[in-house]
DNA sequence: ATGAGTGCAAATGCTTTGCATCCTG
DNA sequence: CAGGATGCAAAGCATTTGCACTCAT
């Protein structure tokens, strides 16, 4: 990954070390403002311009993917591979469905005339793990919309 | 509609009725910015707060659901019914996939252990018909990262 | 050394909120 | 006529930008 950055033209600098390790560790895919409160302690310094500076150079050399799950902050990934998601509709957490293996099905059908599909992905949306065991009808939680 | 409306103890306000009919009007799924300029001829008088206290009236009384498709401003679907969606990566397109019927796999399969999953959506992205025929490689597009 | 990268601060864009006034039911 | 809804303006977040200074190469 570091041989990727280089290989952008992108300098090493440990705000960008930290940066991409706090994203690869992490598969909740972290905000802007996470990885800035995050990274406080150990770069008391850094601003929020370098944040987003090394994000978006990070999503040019397609390092890693901007991804809008849920309204409000912007969420990035650095795996820039289409994948599926789970969003908790109480507490907001994002789940990481890398993994997964779907059935193959053919993928590159035209879900209306004309569009050319580059990638599929899908959001499920329910409760997590905690929030489901925490509550019945978890706090803040939307009606269901049922399926 | 308005049926629907009154139940839920709201008033029948013109403002109110015009945002309801341009939801409605609309497969692209306008953000509160497009509502607000789309309406500005008809009711000039209107402010941004009537149009963001009016869809979130709505999203409360379940008669629409505020959508995080792309990073930005969030789109309002009168459609509450969870359904796929397409996403032009060149000019930010919204095409709803309401109508598609899709084979009738469990959907309702954990993707992760302990996730309650109460919808599934997918998101189709790639290029709209307009910038497909238009050029090779649509102006602003991110590099397809394939699939 | 030299230009990319950082930090700071101001600016922008979307959305929310407080409050006085207005109008639907 | 009463309470909910509107309009206006200011405030709140997320994100972007300009610019002088610093540091990785």
């Amino acid at each position: 990954m570091l041989v990727a950055l280089r290989a952008g033209g992108l300098k090493l600098t440990p705000q960008r070390l930290a940066i991409l390790r706090e994203l690869a560790d992490d598969p909740t895919h972290p905000t802007a403002t996470e990885l800035f409160s995050r990274l406080r302690a150990e770069l008391p310094s850094m601003s929020f311009a370098t944040v987003y500076n090394t994000l978006s150079a990070l999503t040019e050399q397609g390092l890693c993917v901007a991804r809008a799950l849920e309204p409000g902050a912007v969420r990035f990934d650095p795996n820039v591979e289409p994948h599926d998601h789970a969003v908790c509709d109480s507490c907001g957490l994002v789940v990481d469905i890398a993994g997964r293996v779907r059935g193959g099905s053919p993928r590159t059908a035209e879900p209306v005339a004309g569009f050319a599909v580059r990638s599929v992905e899908r959001v499920y949306r329910g409760w997590c793990a905690d929030c489901s065991s925490r509550l019945e009808r978890p706090t803040g939680a939307k009606q269901a919309t049922g399926e």
